[in-house]
DNA sequence: CTGAAAGCGCTTACAG
DNA sequence: CTGAAAGCGCTTACAG
């Protein structure tokens, strides 16, 4: 691409308009305290005057740093980018990163030498430091950056790369939701899970394990199916052909719960009355749902805020071996799981 | 941020590796053909052996240009980006940004000071140019960006700004759906239009119009209601209330379609036979209705081609007079408006 | 509080 | 084809 067709206006310009030094108009900019009101005055002026811009390119060259931080995203049409948490996860970095004055820059490559150009990119000054999604490729990325001196975090646990990240606690979640169904004095809890590849999926199960034997609770009641509502209806039929008492289950999805709660219903058993269902991830349908659904919501934003905090933390001088933070998912409690009148 | 704890390696030292000078190893990476063979050779080794990355921000400060081009997008969380249409145009954008070469940014800006933010950065030097979606707000940043002299296209039309922009034809696409509906022998078509305030679907309700227009026939037949699947039902029964002998509806939205002919299958009518069923946006639900529905899709990726064309047309040097294309949508033909067997 | 000066890492006429 | 040199627009010790 060609340069810019309009010449910009310099600190050069603004100093001499303004009747100082260079050195003292970048001061100006910069927020020092060693500048006189007066000489703060007239270059706030000349600046305003002359629409002043300073030269980013310049401005990190010199100062050997940018003031914004790259997030490297999944590709647009990848399922993770529709995947409705990460819009969310965005969102929170953006604001963490916007209070603390920082520019954020999203990229999203799509091939291998999109990622080749990016690294390049990244490496190259344009940018402070870097937030990561747990995506494929990315791994071998991070380490490239690191080596470079580029601080990284991850948001979701790495492959194995040695990167400090923020990852959700879906084992605890698991955990919290089968305690909520026991506290509500249920014994005969099943679980509907996922399927085992997805790692976050299987995790849940876990914690269902960990909960029920906690309670001194069998938890054999386990049926696995697709992550949508089809999966959590077969599962819930079959999981009411194998065994009559059941009081409770926990679906390793919102989607699955819908569905589980159909296929109970259509077979005449009440909601929370006979069986209560507790849901995981606290989608808009959780809202919408008759009755409503109890979920476990994932701490999105804290998990953005905590990258943030990581990524400025990894900033400052000084060795920073690599850490791992884990934010506990949230119970929300809604019909399907509480009022139990028999 | 702090600068970077390691110290990276400069093109300085890479020259001194391969024995030549400075302007030498950068012709080397600049791709200039006056270099001889050996010193390309002993350049590109040194500087693959010293993980050489060249300091993009000097880069662009001495060359006046970035090599990379920013997109400004919806907030996260805001329905824009949630629309189906915006991973399609993301990507379309960034395929044909990386075919030339270049680094695409995507920029997300939520508040004012973030856009305040924002144009600093681009108007920085850290871009050569922008693309931008019509969103509100935008076009104040793209006028600003301009009288900077950064190439600025928009996606969708601004609502004022002299600015180039590509945008999607809808009116043309109400036109062709509603042709489509004459060429098979339909006559009384009636059509369910959405709220008068969206723009893109007070359009294709022209289209509809020019199209009843130019066969001869009568447009008299309009159901207004909301752009989902409820919106489509309840306009679909007004209609059949109204008009016993109605062949055709052409619907502002897939949403609408599917609800229309849920309502029109409800009492009985048989679709295609009795009544054909048009929609628009050719989502995914548009393959799995029974019949499938027939749609017409936005094009989407040629609109995200045609921005990126436009853009690099405007780094050339010389003048460029705001442009503007509108991209025609595509006739998706399916099940629901072909095959009348009475 | 202020300015002259060196320097950040690259590109690019210019002269050879 | 190659190198010495000027320059891109800023920051930041340093000396005053």
């Amino acid at each position: 691409m060609e340069a810019l067709s309009r010449p910009a206006v310099t600190l050069d310009q603004v100093a001499r308009a303004a009747g100082v030094s260079r050195a003292t108009a970048s001061r100006v900019f910069s927020g020092s305290h060693a500048v006189s009101e007066e000489a703060r005055r007239s270059v706030d002026r000349a600046a305003h005057e002359l629409r002043y811009v300073p030269n980013r390119a310049a401005k990190s060259l010199a100062a050997g740093r940018s003031e914004s931080v790259g997030v490297v995203v999944p590709q647009p049409t990848s399922p993770h980018f529709l995947d409705p948490l990460f819009p969310r996860l965005l969102r929170a970095i953006g604001e963490e990163l916007s209070a603390n004055g920082l520019q954020m820059a999203v990229f999203a490559p799509q091939s291998d030498v999109d990622v080749d150009r990016l690294e390049q990119y990244l490496a190259g000054g344009h940018v402070d430091a870097v937030l990561m999604l747990n995506l494929p490729g990315f791994d071998a990325l991070s380490v490239r950056l690191q080596a470079r001196g580029i601080p990284v975090v991850f948001g979701g646990r790495p492959h194995g790369a040695p990167v400090s990240f923020v990852d959700i606690d879906n084992r605890g979640g698991g955990r919290t939701a089968t305690e909520h169904l026991v506290e509500q004095g249920r014994r005969r809890i099943a679980h509907i899970a996922g399927p085992r590849q997805v790692v976050a999926v299987s995790e849940r199960q876990q914690g269902f394990h960990d909960a029920m034997w906690s309670a001194g609770l069998r938890s054999d009641l386990v049926e696995q199916g697709e992550l949508d509502r089809d999966g959590g209806e077969l599962a819930m039929s079959r999981l009411l052909a194998r065994e009559d008492q059941i009081e409770a289950v926990f679906c390793a999805s919102d989607a699955m719960a819908a569905g589980a709660m159909w296929a109970a219903q259509v077979v005449g058993r009440r909601i929370p009355d006979d069986i209560a269902i507790m849901g995981f991830d606290d989608l808009p349908l959780a809202a919408v749902t008759r009755p409503s659904l109890s979920s476990v919501r994932q701490p999105v934003e804290r998990m953005g805020h905590e990258m943030t905090r990581m990524l400025l933390a990894m900033s400052a001088p000084g060795a920073h071996p690599p850490q791992q933070v884990y934010v506990g998912p949230e119970l929300v409690v809604r019909e399907s799981t509480v009022g139990r009148s028999c």
